[in-house]
DNA sequence: TTTT
DNA sequence: TTTT
């Protein structure tokens, strides 16, 4: 019987993308995403929920996220579960949750142009890797940018 | 037999909120929604395709989109399709199809907060209704903020 | 800016699909479909409110929807909102509202499989489409059955 | 910053529902879901891919599946992800991921009531959980069936 | 027009 | 009518 896995995330990293390129030409990214959930409990406070997924991305993906993604990025992800079992040292088993993303699309970069003082979105395209941080945000996606969906050819640009 | 019916939007106002405050007491808010796609077509050009949805918010979720929802703003949307059926004067069904939402949160203010030189994101709680545009954007949720469901009680403050 | 635009939709076809094949070699099926919800009124009387949903596949999943579905066949549905604007004789401008259908998924098959008398699921594959009707439900999903995914090659055999 | 964490799924029941009754009053149900997917391999050959996943149900959703839901049990489920983490004896973080369900439909029952030689679905709202197994399925939501969202007052009956 |  |  044909089955449904969907994720559905709105988050922000929380740390730059950590990308890996295998020699069989495969690119990988691991994304750690946050989501938070505000509520109030009984006594009227508010009170933050965080949790964190382990996003993977591959190839098309991985470039895309290794170019524009930085830890603050927001994004909206969608994926499936995918989980790994294997036996540990001691015989038990264990089994690791990661999120395989289907497509993701960036969030918020108009915000950011208006606001930007040092005209960083200029640099759109050519993300400089070497010095991402929160003051400099990443550029946004190009003018091709959209959704960012599985497979190698989907590049924007 | 229980049925699902969901819609996920991600996109931006293609202009203020309609609100109405009904002698009932209820609020609603009317909001248009653009949703736009891009690919390449089989040339290779870029083609862009926007579908506009029209949303349907009540009571707490209208009023927090009439404080801070404008123009442009992005959100990700919740909610389920619902249509409304009619004849017309020609005796003709006619059908109109709206989107009822039923959480929605606010995208990309956190960009607003580091990048906005004018600290626009600093009246964020009072935003200024009578005033909205595009160079003082709507105020980002007040530190409150999240989702907001459906329900009187909801408002963030 | 990239868009989402995402409907999931559990429910029940109305009537046969409607199959046209064009002459550009392109399938089209559209499908009506109904989300019922259930809720209590302020009084705890049981409510019942149905949706209908206007569906259009295309291709090889429409094959599979000339194949497989039936009035009354439940389906799992993700897909878009996709409407069309024109101008009516009176120069009004009028919108439709469809589900463009991006991947479907039948329901409730397996249950056939263990309790149909006549071993109706036997004949999976080669649904006799001349006669289908409650009794003899539209066959399940051959073996290689699955997610219908948008595509020509996806036909289940 | 509000975030999105939204889980679907449609697959069926591994075993029967593990149900605890709390001293507080509260009841937790445990839930093994398998979601399969199915694709062809690069030779053509059919390959099937099953997810299990960890759900969790509490107060008026966990009896609703104690009384309705079985193993094999096809059902439709939104919830969102829920990690617990901790220290093993070795002092290894340890994460562990569950499914937190926020509603669920099942699905399907309409095939078995048609099927099913034996009028098993005769047992409608008081399924014999002493012998749940395949051949004699869990009955079918009685009449007033429909999503079974959370909180204690939905019941259906 | 479905389904329960 | 938005956004890039």
């Amino acid at each position: 019987m044909a089955g449904v896995n969907k994720v559905i995330l709105v988050g922000n990293l929380g740390r730059d993308p950590e990308v890996r390129h295998l020699e069989s030409g495969s690119v990988v990214a691991n994304v750690t995403l946050a989501t938070t959930e505000a509520y109030k409990d009984r006594n009227g406070n508010r009170v933050e929920n965080t949790e964190w997924h382990d996003l993977e991305m591959w190839d098309g993906q991985a470039k895309v996220a290794e170019q524009y993604l930085r830890k603050g990025s927001q994004i909206f992800v969608e994926g499936k579960i995918k989980s790994d079992t294997w036996q540990d040292e001691q015989g038990n088993n264990r089994k690791k949750v990661r999120i395989r993303v289907l497509s993701f699309t960036m969030l918020g970069s108009r915000n950011m142009d208006g606001g930007a003082p040092g005209g960083n979105s200029s640099n759109a395209g050519q993300a400089d890797q070497s010095t991402p941080n929160k003051a400099q945000p990443a550029a946004s996606m190009p003018s091709s940018g959209g959704n960012i969906d599985d497979g190698e050819d989907d590049l924007p640009f």
